[in-house]
DNA sequence: ACGATTGTGTCAAACGATTGACATGTCAAA
DNA sequence: TTTGACATGTCAATCGTTTGACACAATCGT
């Protein structure tokens, strides 16, 4: 690959010259710019960033780590902050935690040795002290750590919204899938604001635990078959993703169960696959658009130094569909 | 950031010594070993990947063009791509062209520019003439340009099996939902292979394109009233992806068609989607771990300059689920 | 004709690591 | 006592680029 130096000599110029066209800086005669620019095509030179990187101590990497692409949430996220670094300058170094600990640490260490910029966190695996100690540009997704800036939609809101609709239409005895709630993850205020609600309305319910964020298509068929085994009579479900929304569909099918005349059912995230299904469901919609444009602006604003919100939750709405 | 430099000055040894351990060279004591990697861990020292790189000409990154992680098909071939590039220790640069022609272009060029090892060609709007002229280890998916190695499943093969299965199940009337025909890609074959099959057992059949990489729900709707409304009395679909095949499904729905009774449909792929549907959508598998598999495969050869097959076709299997 | 502006050059340091050449020393085996 | 393995050090070059300091011309306005 040709380097500068390369393109200097056979144009005649010296190195110098060259990075001043380059950079633009200094003083440049048309004639000597473009000199430099045809050499520069003739060569099929392209200007090492790694060199660059070296000196300038910026990488114009952003990491970002989710636990997996292949969830509709997750892509849709991945999609809308590859859209906003692109628009930044920033390249985006893709890592699939597959929520496994190990995997997670080793590639923040990774992130680090190759100097990224700054590392947006979907996934959290590890123990608070560990994030604690990076010292770097991060950003977290729905979850809440110190001081670390966060982007999160308001899933207190959401579960209550979520609650008041299936109230409205006169659910008597709903269940909920939540995720786990061991992690110490934002998305639980859907559940504890869902179930006080529907508390304070004297509603009964059921809350599963599944592991939303792998999915694991054999768990939701054997939570469902436990769901409709022991409750039979459940006229409402609240799932914490349109994906496990879909899976009670297709369980309310398999029984013979009418949607939305016997049982109304309400998702959680709004991603596309929402609307494939059929019944299309009635969601909750996260703004992911705006999540993952936040959550890059935020790492830059790290990386250049300026003020930002630490705490950035953004409002959710609902989106009436066909299970309700 | 610590440097190598701190290191050494603080265990008290000189930065080859500590090289020498990080790299595993040359004769090294118990003692320092131990020594260095406390003083590591004290100063939180992480080598700069950036001034290796540059040394070593390396920069252990895979670059990866799709259309979109958001669509399911490239989501899950992301995953695979991610795992197996992880295995083989290269991170994974992400760009999604969105099928815009200019922003592949330009993100080819950055990816040069950062030095990529090797480049997965997922999206491919450009002319023939500029990946010809790339000269860089590169990978495509389901296109093949001059020598450039490729992976791709048996489409041919696949339109075969599509066929045969709604021929055996006794359809008259056939639509078929294929991608941009315009684009030179292998996934056309599906089509081909579909319509001579059809035909030689004189079979009615509508083909329609759509853009199948980067789903437009509008587009997609509107090409079900049209089908539908012209043609009502088809009785089979072939739709090229399981995304289209679950807006045929909404539509049938819609339009009071019991599936498969009044119209059998078979989709593409086997993404995880197709089992959120209800029916359960029957399908060409594309053995999508196995592509991204190969193709990191394919790239690492290129690398270390070891022989490499140009052409990788895998095969493709007949998932029956329920549209059938 | 003077000084300012413009255009280009030379030189060297710096970014953080690796590596080869070579020197020096200790220690144990032969 | 000699030899060689082991352990560490010094020094300098290298990767490709940027940048500041400084020098030297040519050209321009006045």
């Amino acid at each position: 690959m040709a380097t500068i130096n390369d393109v200097a000599e056979r144009a005649g110029l010296s190195v110098t010259t060259v990075s001043r066209v380059l950079n633009n800086r200094g003083y440049i005669s048309e004639k000597t710019r473009r000199k430099v620019y045809d050499t520069m095509a003739e060569l099929n030179y392209q200007p090492n960033e790694i060199a660059r990187s070296l000196l300038r101590k910026q990488s114009n990497l952003i990491g970002l780590i989710v636990p997996n692409v292949s969830h509709p949430f997750f892509g849709e996220l991945t999609d809308a902050i590859e859209y906003h670094a692109y628009r930044l300058g920033y390249k985006l170094l893709l890592c699939n935690s597959q929520l496994d600990p190990a995997k997670e640490r080793d590639y923040i260490e990774m992130m680090k040795r190759h100097r990224v910029d700054g590392i947006i966190m979907g996934s959290h695996t590890l123990e608070v002290q560990e994030y604690r100690n990076l010292n770097y540009p991060l950003v977290t997704i729905d979850r809440r750590i110190d001081a670390i800036p966060y982007v999160a939609s308001d899933n207190g809101r959401g579960g209550e919204l979520a609650a008041e609709l299936l109230i409205g239409k006169g659910c008597r005895k709903i269940a909920h899938f939540c995720g786990n709630l061991q992690l110490d993850m934002l998305s639980n205020l859907r559940t504890t604001a869902f179930e006080d609600k529907l508390r304070s309305h004297g509603i009964t319910f059921i809350t599963l635990q599944t592991d939303m964020n792998v999915f694991d298509q054999q768990e939701y068929e054997r939570l469902m078959a436990t769901l409709f085994q022991s409750h039979p009579d459940i006229d409402g479900v609240f799932a914490t993703s349109d994906i496990i929304a879909s899976f009670v569909i297709k369980w309310c099918r398999k029984l013979g169960k009418e949607i939305p005349q016997d049982i109304r059912i309400i998702g959680y995230d709004d991603v596309n696959a929402a609307t494939w299904v059929s019944p299309a469901i009635t969601t909750i919609k996260q703004p992911i658009e705006d999540m993952g444009r936040l959550a890059v602006e935020l790492i830059r604003k790290q990386i250049d130094g300026e003020p930002f919100e630490t705490e950035n939750v953004l409002p959710v709405g609902l989106i009436e569909r066909e299970t309700t």
